[in-house]
DNA sequence: ATTTGATTTAAACAAGCGTTTAAATCAAAT
DNA sequence: ATTTGATTTAAACGCTTGTTTAAATCAAAT
């Protein structure tokens, strides 16, 4: 419910009736609203952080391989649960206070193997742009940025049903290690 | 409010005190929350797809000048109003009924100087991806996307305040065309 | 069979919400 | 100076919201 509506459309009465209990159940056991949006977001970020943690970290593939997993299984996982991205960037605008803080995926991230492997890269004259940040923008924009635009909008420009945008998806998963690529190359 | 905090989420009190007027006069404007959040909706994408329009149909610039231009000029508007991306993609995630349908954006887009000229690309070979769903998404994921990650992510990451944010945004406008030219010659 | 404590419920509560009402104010026309 | 109609306001309305209360139900232990 949090994950298809938002924190502020999702009502605890709705929540209750689809979980399939009493109202007064979900302040039994959570407290509040607030404090099971709480343990939702934590979960999904959870979830969503991991994933990622566990590909960077691996020691035992390439930078190329990193890319080309990091893309496949995110098109897998968002094509399951379509709510998930924008639920996250939705709420992480609107709740900036340091959410994602808890997570300390800046040190996760800047001491991986991935971005040793990046400034290698680098170093090698395989990547153009130097700066970590404009790589990430653009493999996560192009990796996750058509399930934020999601199924209504491919749907009125391509007149796609879910099984087409869920094949187009699928096509993305072989294209975009060869664009990123592209990308690394160029300039 | 609606842009920032979304339909559910931005009260009729706090609009009307920061507009200045009284509460009640938003009823007797707009008659409810919901039509006036219409017009809101309704003019905010109204600007976001002049702009595409006006330039997509512009016969005397090139495929390629297009693309320099959509892109600079995308960021130019959102770095001035960074809410707008994120606050389409939500509202329109959220009430799919086609909220979208009423641009005739596909018809808009088929019928384009643009889409003409990305199909002579396609043929003359300088694009390897024909479809043009997967062009959009790239370039859309590409320039749009960091704005909904947006400066809280970016600055959990990057430790970056606003005006670097900014800085590294300027960055892309000359980044993009030439990532956006390796993509198409990508495969 | 009773007791005990956790679980579940129906019902109500107080606060916040969008909206309406009815009166006050203002500017322009007569 | 009055009238007229639009504009603006304070106040309240009725409904929905998140939350609480107090009682009922259940399962396990004594």
């Amino acid at each position: 419910m949090f994950q298809k509506k938002g924190y502020a459309a999702a009502r605890t009465r709705d929540i209750a009736e689809e979980a399939g209990i009493n109202l007064a159940l979900l302040s039994y056991y959570f407290r509040s609203k607030e404090k099971l949006f709480e343990v939702i977001v934590y979960e999904t970020l959870s979830g969503f952080f991991q994933n990622l943690i566990d590909v960077l970290n691996d020691g035992s593939i390439t930078f190329e391989e990193k890319i080309e997993l990091l893309a496949t299984n995110y098109i897998t996982i968002f094509s399951k649960e379509p709510d998930i991205p924008l639920f996250i960037f939705s709420e992480v605008h609107s709740r900036s206070e340091n959410l994602l803080g808890k997570f300390f995926i800046r040190r996760m991230l800047i001491t991986s193997v991935f971005v040793q492997q990046f400034q290698e890269q680098v170093a090698a004259g395989k990547i153009k742009e130097p700066n970590l940040l404009h790589f990430m923008m653009n493999f996560l924009g192009i990796t996750v940025f058509p399930f934020i635009i999601g199924k209504p909008f491919i749907s009125a420009l391509g007149r796609l049903n879910e099984r087409q945008f869920s094949q187009l998806m699928e096509e993305r998963k072989k294209l975009i290690p060869a664009w990123i690529k592209a990308i690394m190359s160029a300039e």
